[in-house]
RNA sequence: GCCGGUGUAGCUCAGUGGUUAGAGCGAACGACUCAUAAUCGUUAGGUCACUGGUUCGAUCCCAGUCACCGGCACCA
């Protein structure tokens, strides 16, 4: 019996495009894994969606002037855009912004008010007479009450770090508009996360989590250390999803954004199922057993940032839910840096997705993102790396492996040529691939990507070693026999690295596999599809299908008398002179 | 302020309580020429941030110092 897989990915504000940073972070080492755990055969399910409601939706739609739902239909399409170009397969890409999604929120409101798990309180807002609602503390500023800097932040001063109030700074007003804040109370549900906390802490210590990434754990500790405390899940504000209450005081609040981002993992399931006419498949990855264990291993990929919602907050709503599967693990990435800086969208200091992903492989972006990936600590895009490790690792490594294996294959034989007797250089490359290929699935099983991309490149260097001491190239004049058996052993090595790589560059694997005389299809690539939003405008969404891939992990079985095509490179070298015009190109818009 | 992380060769990073601390890239030299001037080999050399401690012995354990970074829950 296959596992089922379920690849929660970090659901993202519609009020821009992606940067580096997020496709780093959360939607393609989510994709690689899901990949991977597909070509295993295992039943897995990915998906994520864009995030419509929250302030920032409301702040970019008033800057410009639009409505909330066109700033997502201009930004969500180009989340579509980015996936399809670097192949992010989602069996589901939706948003919040559906008559499914409220519907699921609605329900796990109710149910958690109907088992306990919610109160009402009362707290005090910062509130903009000029625009007539509450603020978030971030809009708020003033001048600090311990040091007199004019600009403190509502919860903390930049100056002198002095954590406050909003209500505690000296004249305080809102960053929007400059004009006085006033303090309001407001009527609020929470959500009693302290009453949650037993269970919680149960389910945390119920298992060894020594498998969950050690900044994970240790931000998680952290949180429960301090003993949790309730947390509002409504707002003052008319975006969003209504609070199913018969309240006229809650009439013009909404339901917070991070309470109903988390559920989209949820309804984005139930949105699935009912798109593949089987309303109740998505109970294989969410209802619990009879005994109560999870049906699946639920992965949720996420920037450190997102790390409590992840592994407090949301596994206390399932467990106030109640019978749904708790997360298996969530591999949370730690940030990406440019150039030697944190990326910072108010600067426009950020490497956008649009502005490379037509200009540069998908599998070099992939490659260089993945083994550069900010999996243990943060890590760095710079131009100068980029060109470097894509030059001589991804196309003089691997690519080049691969090109000179198949022209020397296509020249003389034509075919998979019959081996001969194996010597030990043979034997050698062959228990170096065995060793390689167990190696990098245990990795991948442990979401250790860029450690599991490495070996597949050892391996590759191997492959090259082993050329350069038999040169079949020779031998084709010498000994015919010995060189088919080289290059034999040498077809094979690269079929298995085309597998072993599928998962990282699924664009030149599925190349590679037809230039090795396959017709199958061992890296199926999202598409876009339409739907309606509840307005009934036109909305899209990603899917796709991926069932040709499953189960063709493995070792190469490839077949002697197997045509082998006329190569031509899979990857493109790069010229140095990128960098300098991508560095002009970056400092050319930054904001100072 | 509180809590936490990081500091290892020019660069990006591995790593371990124990004989001469590793890899890739870059650099130098050599080999080869099937392959996108790609590949293969050899070499370079770093007081493992600093100070003190525990230990027969520490880069790895403990304490302190310095530097950089993150979190501190209505920003998700």
């Amino acid at each position: 019996m296959p596992d089922a897989i379920l690849v929660a990915v970090a659901w993202p504000y519609a009020n821009g495009p992606f940067h580096v940073g997020h496709i780093a972070g959360a939607y393609l080492p989510a994709d690689v894994f899901a990949r991977y755990q597909r070509l295993r055969g295992n039943r897995t399910l990915m998906v994520s969606g864009s995030d419509c409601h929250g302030t920032p939706i409301t702040i970019a739609a008033e800057r410009e002037g639009i409505s909330p739902q066109d700033v997502i239909r201009r930004y969500h399409p180009t989340f579509l855009k980015t996936f399809q170009a670097l192949g992010i397969s989602f069996d589901l890409f939706t948003q919040t912004y559906t008559d499914n999604h409220y519907r699921v929120t609605t329900d796990m409101f109710l149910r958690l008010l109907e088992n306990g798990y919610l109160y009402k309180d009362t707290m005090v807002g910062s509130y903009s007479e000029t625009l007539g609602r509450f603020l978030p503390d971030r809009f708020v500023e003033g001048t600090c009450p311990n040091c007199g800097y004019p600009r403190a932040r509502g919860d903390q001063c930049d100056s002198c770090g002095h954590l406050h109030d909003p209500q505690d700074l000296i004249a305080p007003r809102s960053v929007l508009d400059g004009a006085p804040v006033t303090f309001r109370e407001t009527e609020h549900f929470f959500l009693d996360l302290a009453k949650l906390e037993p269970p919680l802490r149960a389910w945390i210590e119920s298992v060894d989590r020594s498998y969950w990434r050690a900044n994970t754990l240790l931000f998680t500790q952290n949180w429960l250390r301090e003993g949790l405390r309730g947390r509002a899940i409504t707002r003052d504000l008319e975006w969003g999803v209504p609070v199913p209450v018969d309240d006229p005081t809650f009439k013009d609040k909404r339901i917070y954004v991070w309470f109903d981002a988390v559920i989209g993992y949820f309804s984005a399931s139930i949105e699935w199922a009912e798109r593949i006419g089987a309303p109740d498949a998505w109970k294989e990855w969410w209802v619990c057993l009879p005994d109560g264990s999870a049906p699946a291993r639920s992965y949720y990929f996420i920037g450190k940032d997102n790390i409590p919602f992840h592994t407090i907050i949301w596994p206390a709503m399932l467990i106030g839910y109640g019978n749904l599967a708790l997360p298996y693990d969530v591999p949370a990435n730690e940030f990406l840096n440019l150039e030697g800086d944190k990326m910072s969208t108010s600067r426009n200091w950020a490497l956008w997705a649009p502005e490379i992903e037509d200009r540069y492989q998908p599998d070099a972006i992939r490659y260089y993102l993945i083994a550069n990936g900010p999996e243990t600590r943060d890590s760095n895009w710079s131009w100068a790396d980029f060109v470097q490790r894509v030059n001589s690792e991804l196309v003089a490594t691997w690519g080049n492996l691969a090109n000179r294996v198949l022209s020397v294959t296509h020249r003389n034989f034509g075919v998979v040529p019959q081996p001969g007797a194996l010597t030990d250089a043979d034997r050698q490359l062959i228990a170096a691939t065995q060793q390689t290929f167990e190696r990098v699935t245990a990795l991948l099983d442990g979401v250790k990507l860029r450690a599991a991309l490495n070996e597949a490149m050892a391996l590759a260097q191997a492959a090259n070693q082993y050329l350069s001491e038999q040169e079949p190239w020779k031998l084709v004049k010498s000994d015919q026999e010995r060189a088919a058996t080289v290059l034999f052993v040498a077809l094979r090595t690269v079929d298995t690295l085309k597998m072993l790589f599928c998962p990282f560059l699924p664009f030149s694997s599925q190349r590679l596999h037809e230039l090795l005389g396959y017709t199958g299809t061992i890296a199926p690539q999202p598409q876009v599809e339409e739907t309606q939003a509840p307005d009934g405008s036109p909305r899209l969404i990603l899917t796709g299908d991926y069932a040709a891939s499953a189960g063709a992990w493995g070792i190469s079985v490839l077949a002697p008398g197997q045509p082998i095509q006329a190569p031509t490179p899979l990857f493109q070298k790069l010229d140095e002179a990128i960098v300098t015009e991508e560095l002009a190109r970056l400092h050319a818009k930054v904001r100072s």
